[in-house]
DNA sequence: ACTAATTATGCATGTTTGTGCATGATGTGG
DNA sequence: CCACATCATGCACAAACATGCATAATTAGT
């Protein structure tokens, strides 16, 4: 025997969180293995709660576990896809700091998994995403944790940030208008975007369309404190060249993945 | 002889680290040995905590190769039974520390939604599935977020755990016996347990039966430092009557629904 | 330095575990 | 309803295993 049966069941596991499902027949093939051995090993990852049997192999436990502690909500593909967009904007090996927000969440996904750099945040959702990218070094801020934005906020958290000069900063905007300027719906939360854009050498937002041109009760500052933005594929001409005539550099994500 | 036992023991973990296995054959040819003196060795090592013990050999403890994320997915109905005998043990309107872990994650939704107290931890997953539960104030403990237990870990996040006096503290414990005590795995989240267990009025661990019985590299100390266990409904009596003999509290969870 | 106690090792024993094959049952798709 | 793939189960066999015991090596005590 060339391989121990634990290893075996251990890359299984591995394959099943790579390609999302395995067959039994395939698998007997790659481990030179009979299919009822490669059945029992199933049969054992699923009795341990490890994968989920099904006629001909076994899918990922998915439904409850993955979904529920890190689920963007709403508009994934179209957040993925600015997400893919702020991706190519990371200088490798450097300090970036990824404000709280859902788009920031669901921009973390589509992050290749090989990209090298130190991340800090003060979102808890944000950070067990991170996790999942196997180069990138986490620095979590802490303080008390805002039920409104999900994320870290007050004096502490505030004194933290404003120890950072991150050379890029994710800010996460509730409300983006070319003359209204950058605005949010918190306080606190405003208080720590207002730090980060005093703080970072670089800071981008990636805004979904309902968000511009509309308005929010704390404002951050004028539209061109922002480097650069990132607009969906689909935003409106308009908006981008007011963008673009304030100095500010106008990136549009790719169109989101068609089912 | 030409070679100490404690020599080989240490090449053997040598040989582990490298190759990320050995086989028990393979060593008795190597060391020109029994198979029966590398058993002893392999089931030592394992004992300690220093391997894992698989038919044919042993593989390491495996903190790389299953990540945090994967280990939250597994025996979810045993943990949240557990989750819910530490529930019960809650004050209303206290401060609760709750150490990273899979354990205490599943343990989290467990919770009845109108909990009512504070909570402070150092792990971003535990947060965020924290947030879920409408009458709980968060806590959130920032620093370096280590790969291996998905948690804060360093300087940072000890100095902030060691200025909170909490009533109550759910321990996550690697290892647990009754004559070894507890144990962990990473050097640096032993010592923010090690603080918790200093600093909490009570501390309480819910340990999972396999987790019984075995050892960790790192030692936390004495079983009795708990001020309580709360073992799983089929933990073996032996191991429930040595720790209530030792003066603490035992409890057991009730037995996991029936899938 | 000599003996006694402890520990490590090897061997023999019986037991457990992993594997492949045969058989019959169950599910899948036309 | 049929053909076929997939599956669970029982069985056989070999490898790996735990255990008890005898012996060799090491350590401790006087």
């Amino acid at each position: 025997m060339s391989i121990l049966a634990a290893e075996r069941q251990q890359q299984i596991l591995e394959r099943l969180g790579r390609d999302g499902r395995v067959l039994a027949a395939a698998l007997a093939e790659v481990f030179a293995t009979s299919e009822d051995t490669i059945r029992r090993d199933l049969r054992d990852l699923a009795g341990r709660g490890l994968c989920r049997r099904v006629y001909g192999g076994a899918l990922p436990i998915s439904p409850a576990s993955r979904s529920a502690q890190i689920r963007a909500g709403e508009a994934t593909d179209r957040k993925a896809a600015l997400g893919q967009a702020l991706a190519g904007l990371i200088t490798p090996d450097s300090l970036l700091y990824m404000d709280s927000g859902s788009t920031n969440l669901a921009a973390v996904k589509a992050f290749p998994d090989d990209l090298r750099l130190t991340v800090a945040t003060h979102d808890p959702a944000l950070a067990a995403a991170l996790l999942a990218k196997r180069e990138i070094t986490l620095w979590l801020i802490g303080g008390r944790v805002s039920r409104e934005t999900g994320a870290a906020v007050g004096g502490r958290t505030l004194a933290d940030v404003e120890a950072l000069r991150p050379e890029l900063a994710f800010l996460g905007v509730c409300a983006l208008d070319p003359l209204e300027g950058i605005a949010a719906f918190d306080p606190d939360d405003a208080e720590i975007k207002r730090a980060l854009l005093r703080n970072s050498g670089c800071v981008v937002a990636a805004v979904l369309n309902e968000k511009l041109e509309t308005g929010a009760p704390f404002a951050l500052g004028r539209a061109e404190s922002l480097d650069c933005v990132i607009l969906e594929a689909d935003a409106p001409e308009s908006v981008a060249r007011a963008f673009a005539e304030r100095g500010m550099n106008v990136l549009r994500a790719a169109p989101p993945e068609a089912g």
